[in-house]
DNA sequence: ATGTAC
């Protein structure tokens, strides 16, 4: 695909076979050229009825699912504009939840290995069933889709801060709990606080530098500070709302008169009852993504205050794979736009009417998960970000998992990483193998390339401490 | 990412 440099981490695919709006990436020559193949997914999305501006991508693009990972697209709600499922990804509402804790690392230091023990044995990981909070059935499944994080702090799982400093108030309104089929709720009912597997993790972090002091301090972080990410999804339920919702748009699509150039970009207009159902049925999986990092964080309070009389406080938690519909200026008009960011962070600039009061000034927390034994970062956003308020969401891999357990073995891995300090408690060694930070491409360059194209500034770079995974 | 293939 021909590409055309248009400004520093700034490039641009012209319109062409069908596409009713350029392509715009957004990343070094490096990490473009490390992902050439995923312009034609670009273009793809650029042929979506509706869109407005452009076919986005940010830094961390690579191949996904219809839309590429780091793909953010919007369309217009009024005009015919379209929601894809595929623009979200199957692991719908997957995202990050940053909290710090009231201790220092040399006060945590002599009780931190039976802290690592503990969160290990209170983190139900892997594939499968399993989750920290055991429903009463059908019924409180639905009052989870219907209420997120906000019904898990009403039930006593967590604080009042936890809803407020949540996205969304830890619930988006317009759950339809309807469109959740049985399938999804039967693998949903005995998950919620839960990990999974592949890069999602729990970890025990300390801040290594701060790049921005006045917004650090606005976000409650400095220099040394602890803090544990949370970096996990909505589980089977999400995967198989995609499935099933995939599904039902792929047979409408003709009836609304929409050709897209790939199956995979299976979709309907936002305002028809496929494209309402999805979007009913994406943001109960939105909200069981959030009571599922809320259920987590509790497991971890419980740990830390334990093991170290350490209370933890919630900094904020944000999806990078979902669709909203938000107003955004285009051309000096207001307009309604259904914005999908997959594999992309939400980054409300300062001043933005739907951030908590005590953020507005610094901006949105917007939280990146390294890959296990590298840094992790917090961004916010910036007056003037492009691509409707969007960045990054970290480093996509690089290695296929056969190819990375292939050059290292889970116990060689693992005492690697904890002779460079960092405490590890897998699932299993082969699970470990595949997550080596080779087979990911480097967070760094990802965030300094999406805060050279303007789309977000540095605020603190994590590095682990000791690090849970499924 | 995913009961890692209906």
């Amino acid at each position: 695909m021909e590409y055309a440099q248009e400004g520093p981490y700034r490039f641009r695919v012209e319109p062409q076979d069908g596409m009713r709006a350029p392509g715009v990436v957004f990343a070094s020559e490096g990490l473009l050229r490390d992902a050439e193949r995923s312009l034609e997914q670009v273009a793809n999305v650029a042929t979506l009825p509706g869109i407005v501006g452009a076919s986005y991508a940010m830094p961390d693009i690579h191949w996904g699912y219809g839309f590429p990972i780091g793909g953010v697209a919007a369309t217009d709600v009024a005009d015919g504009g379209v929601i894809s499922p595929g623009g979200v990804g199957f692991d719908i509402s997957c995202g990050v939840r940053l909290l710090t804790a009231d201790c220092g690392r040399r006060e945590l230091a002599p009780a931190f290995q039976e802290l690592m023990d503990g969160l290990g044995r209170a983190v139900p990981r892997g594939a499968g069933p399993g989750g920290v909070w055991k429903l009463s059935g059908p019924g409180e499944l639905e009052s989870v889709l219907e209420g997120g994080s906000r019904y898990a702090v009403e039930e006593g799982h967590g604080e009042e801060r936890d809803v407020w400093r949540c996205e969304d108030g830890g619930a988006v309104a317009d759950a339809d709990v309807r469109q959740v089929g049985e399938r999804a709720r039967e693998r949903g009912l005995a998950q919620v606080g839960s990990l999974g597997s592949g890069n999602h993790f729990l970890e025990v972090q300390r801040v290594a530098e701060v790049y921005d002091e006045p917004v650090a301090a606005a976000f409650g972080l400095a220099r040394d500070q602890v803090c544990v990410m949370i970096h996990c999804g909505s589980r089977g339920l999400g995967h198989q709302i995609c499935t099933d919702h995939v599904r039902v748009m792929d047979k409408a699509m003709p009836r609304y008169g929409v050709q897209v150039p790939d199956r995979q970009l299976a979709c309907a207009p936002a305002d028809s009852p496929e494209g309402r159902d999805y979007l009913g049925a994406m943001a109960a999986a939105a909200n069981y993504g959030r009571a599922n990092r809320q259920l987590l964080a509790q497991a971890a309070r419980r740990v830390f205050h334990r093991a170290a009389g350490a209370r933890l406080t919630l900094v904020y938690d944000v999806s990078h794979n979902l669709a909203k519909v938000e107003t955004h200026t285009v051309d000096g008009a207001r307009r309604r736009l259904c914005v999908h960011r997959k594999g992309a962070t939400r980054a409300f600039p300062p001043g933005h009417t739907d951030l908590p009061e005590d953020l507005r000034e610094a901006g949105q927390p917007v939280l990146i998960p390294g890959t296990m034994g590298t840094a992790s970062y917090v961004l916010t956003g910036v007056a003037g970000g492009d691509a409707f308020h969007s960045t990054c969401h970290g480093a996509g891999r690089a290695l296929s998992r056969h190819q990375a357990a292939r050059t290292t073995g889970g116990k060689q891995l693992r005492a690697r990483l904890e002779a460079e300090g960092i405490a590890v408690r897998p699932l299993s060694p082969r699970s470990l193998a595949e997550e080596t930070p080779e087979a990911y491409k480097d967070v760094t360059a990802v965030v300094e390339a999406s805060e050279g194209a303007g789309l977000c500034r540095k605020v603190a770079r994590l590095v682990p401490l000791g690090v849970v995974k499924g």
